[in-house]
DNA sequence: TATCTTCTCCCCCTAAAGGGGGATGCCTTC
DNA sequence: GAAGGCATCCCCCTTTAGGGGGAGAAGATA
């Protein structure tokens, strides 16, 4: 059986650097190549020839809204290696961009503070044509925490709310908000009480931090 | 000549493993042991026996103002084993934890988007007895960028103002951390004043991410 | 059809934040 | 001893954000 082939798309070289060491000696796994930006990466995984893409979600998206980012990546590979299998990396536990992932053909959903073990076995199981998703993914997803404790209802965050939130997170008032999607000002104004109340935090400064520890921007 | 023996602590398991593997058959290097929680790591450093050091900045102080978090190891390894080397690992460049982080002896700063050729680079310099600085940090840390452009002045934030930074990403309004630190609302909005010029940033969201992006509060 | 969500917009109001200025001790550093 | 940073406090003021409520049109779904 010939060795599962790895492409690691990671913007912390250690991370990429970390992998191919977990699995230098590996007898099923080897790396066949690495990119650490965007556009390296997109260029590289045409060139390329590999059964797994290793992908970190929010991968170099600061402050560019219009530019290329993880998920053109995953949309470009798919498009030109329909066999590829896809796992996604994470730092958080974040269920907004899974729905998303999944519809765009990502095979797995991995936390980054995940050890060989479940490495190995998330690229078994999405190499066997399964879903992987880490424990504690799949529980935000699922919608609870464990036996006793209460169901914790997912956050559904609309789309445009999402936009909201990003505008927000890049410094915006809500007139410039308004303006910049062409709505009323009241329009926006509704929108920020509705996200403060789905987030469950009191004002900007609880946003922006959930905006960045949930990975909705970055 | 003996193998370096690292230490690793980190709140990512693939970072640890990451390094484990990138090691493994390296014939300078070895791993002693691991921690991925603060308590952990207090306990084992203990009863390890190793040369450096290798600890997240950050480690595990999320919303815990008062517990032990990665300096509080820091300065217990420093006090129990005075010859070892330590290596603060951070995913960001940010000058204002170097200082604090030289005061406490830690030998070297390295950032995580690093691979292995400057990682054994890193921890032969901190072996040798001298202070290893990653590239963007040093830049940060000296106050330019580079030849043609115009010198960016080091971001000082006093104590005061860090303290302020921290409760106003914990959703503090101006009254509650005017209580909280028992002085009048009134420093409070100087402070606040102040904060946002230094940084450069319009309004709370702005200072949030800063603050998030450069390791201030997490 | 009925129901739901999303997005849109409006009213009311209060609380909070931001922007300008100045001033005082206190401590450290030159 | 002068200079600078820091922390403290004050005045003025405008803008922005937040909290309560309601409501209508479009689209999906059951």
């Amino acid at each position: 059986m010939p060795k599962t082939r790895l492409f690691i798309v990671d913007d912390h070289s250690m991370i990429i650097d970390g992998i191919s060491a977990m699995f230098e000696s590996d007898k099923e796994i080897e790396i066949a190549g690495s990119a650490n930006t965007v556009d390296s990466a997109l260029e590289s995984v045409e060139n390329t020839s590999f059964d797994v893409l290793i992908l970190d979600i929010r991968m170099g998206n600061e402050e560019r809204r219009n530019e290329p980012d993880g998920f053109d990546i995953l949309r470009a590979v798919k498009q030109s290696k329909p066999d590829v299998k896809t796992l996604m990396l994470t730092m958080h536990e974040e269920p907004t961009y899974i729905r998303t992932a999944m519809d765009e053909g990502a095979n797995g959903y991995l936390l980054k503070n995940t050890g060989k073990t479940d490495f190995k076995k998330a690229i078994e199981t999405i190499m066997a044509g399964d879903f992987y998703l880490s424990g504690k993914v799949a529980q935000n997803l699922i919608g609870f925490r464990g036996e006793g404790q209460a169901p914790t209802q997912v956050i559904e965050i609309s789309n445009r709310e999402l936009e909201v939130i990003q505008l927000i997170c890049e410094e915006k008032t809500t007139e410039e908000i308004a303006n910049s999607l062409d709505v009323q000002v009241s329009t926006i104004k509704s929108h920020r009480k509705n996200i403060l109340t789905k987030l469950g935090v009191r004002n900007v400064a609880g946003l922006v931090r959930y905006a960045m520890e949930h990975d909705l921007i970055d």
